[in-house]
DNA sequence: GAATTTTCGGTAATGGTTTACCGATACATG
DNA sequence: CATGTATCGGTAAACCATTACCGAAAATTC
């Protein structure tokens, strides 16, 4: 196995996804052309992504094969050893993220919600309990969630964080739009509405500018 | 002005909020330094970045005009001119999505939702009318939106985008988890959690691994 | 007002990612 | 069984982004 970029990771997951689909329609081998037209990529970047996490090859005029696929980008992605995460901050946005249904299929289970709202405390939401935010220290030991999902105001994301860092927390997802300072041995992601609107919108002046 | 990549696009957002916190504290001057430290950057990148959208010159040994830096990038970021949206599935996420406060500062506004459930049509989320998603042809012109914002399962995505671009939709913004193909001239921007988790997770597995 | 410090803008070097190309190989076709 | 074609893996080139460096300039200090 080669080396990867963070950019091919971040395409693996549509990947699998594709190669998923394909297995439901029964298709066995697929081609990098194909592959690549299907998700917007050139044949030569599907050939080099796949071949950095493929352990068998293709075969020319075939193509590789779906099901070895899937079973390597699985393995590859972790979404066979389950993580467990809670979600901080139950507002619109974190109890959405608790009814996502498909969390579990990459890996991911939410284990249970915290907020300090009274209205939302003692609920369930996609399944999952809201505790009281007080109790975080108390219970986040022992749900053994390694991954906090925070959706709280910025303004008072980063002291989350220290405190979900300090019950445990080895990984962080940040729906807050701010940067995050953590320690050595923490790793944040941050989920960025915000940019991913700038690149919309500039996109769009490009593609209006273009038309004239 | 110099030319810019996706990635400085994808920063200015950071710059901008921070830019906007100083203000708020009657800070009238920033130094890259002090920025690069406070959002986890290089001060040489803060630099180049800033370069690209300013148009006044920092001065040795005070930095920035904030002030100036805040007009600069909310007029390179289209934050003064509004563009309406609509959102397309009003589930969990799409709910959540018309109950952001924050999109009104980016120049976004949400004017509506459209969705197929009777439960939904006729209600009011964040204050904005929810549709029949039949609709759409009729409405959506009217209401003069050019940027359609996807939430529904990624099965029917791709039809709902095409009819969406049928209706004028100039950019799509995509929370469904699928590749979606769209004319020439629209422009499709995908928000993909699935990736951002294969990143976080990764990034964990790293750091448990370089602990050992 | 001279010396020191901080930050600046610009350019060069580095590092990383994507694209382009090429000979080899397995399958399909006649 | 020979020929043609689609796809493969690998390597080289092109492209883009980040980092490092340097002389200059504005503010501060003495």
């Amino acid at each position: 196995m080669k080396t990867f970029s963070m950019n091919q990771l971040e395409r693996y997951p549509a990947y699998l996804k594709y190669f998923k689909e394909l297995r439901d329609q029964g298709v066995e081998y697929v081609s990098s052309p194909r592959i690549g037209a299907k998700l917007g990529y050139s044949e030569e970047q599907v050939r080099k992504d796949l071949q950095c996490v493929s352990v068998s090859a293709g075969r020319p005029k075939r193509g590789r094969s779906v099901e070895q696929l899937i079973e390597d980008l699985e393995t590859f992605l972790g979404y066979r050893d389950v993580s467990g995460a809670i979600v901080i901050g139950v507002g619109h946005l974190g109890g959405a993220l608790m009814n996502f249904p498909s969390f579990n299929e990459m890996g991911l289970e939410i284990l249970a919600g915290f907020d300090v709202s009274p209205s939302l405390i003692g609920q369930k939401i996609g399944g999952k309990e809201v505790y009281d935010y007080k109790r975080l220290h108390d219970l986040m030991p022992k749900l053994n969630a390694h991954i906090a999902i925070i959706c709280v105001p910025a303004s008072i994301a980063q002291s989350v964080v220290d405190s979900a860092v300090c019950c445990g927390a080895k990984g962080i997802w940040n729906f807050a739009p701010t940067h995050l300072d953590v320690p050595e041995g923490v790793v944040v992601e941050t989920v960025d509405l915000a940019s991913s609107l700038a690149v919309l919108s500039h996109r769009m002046n490009e593609a209006n500018a273009k038309k004239r």
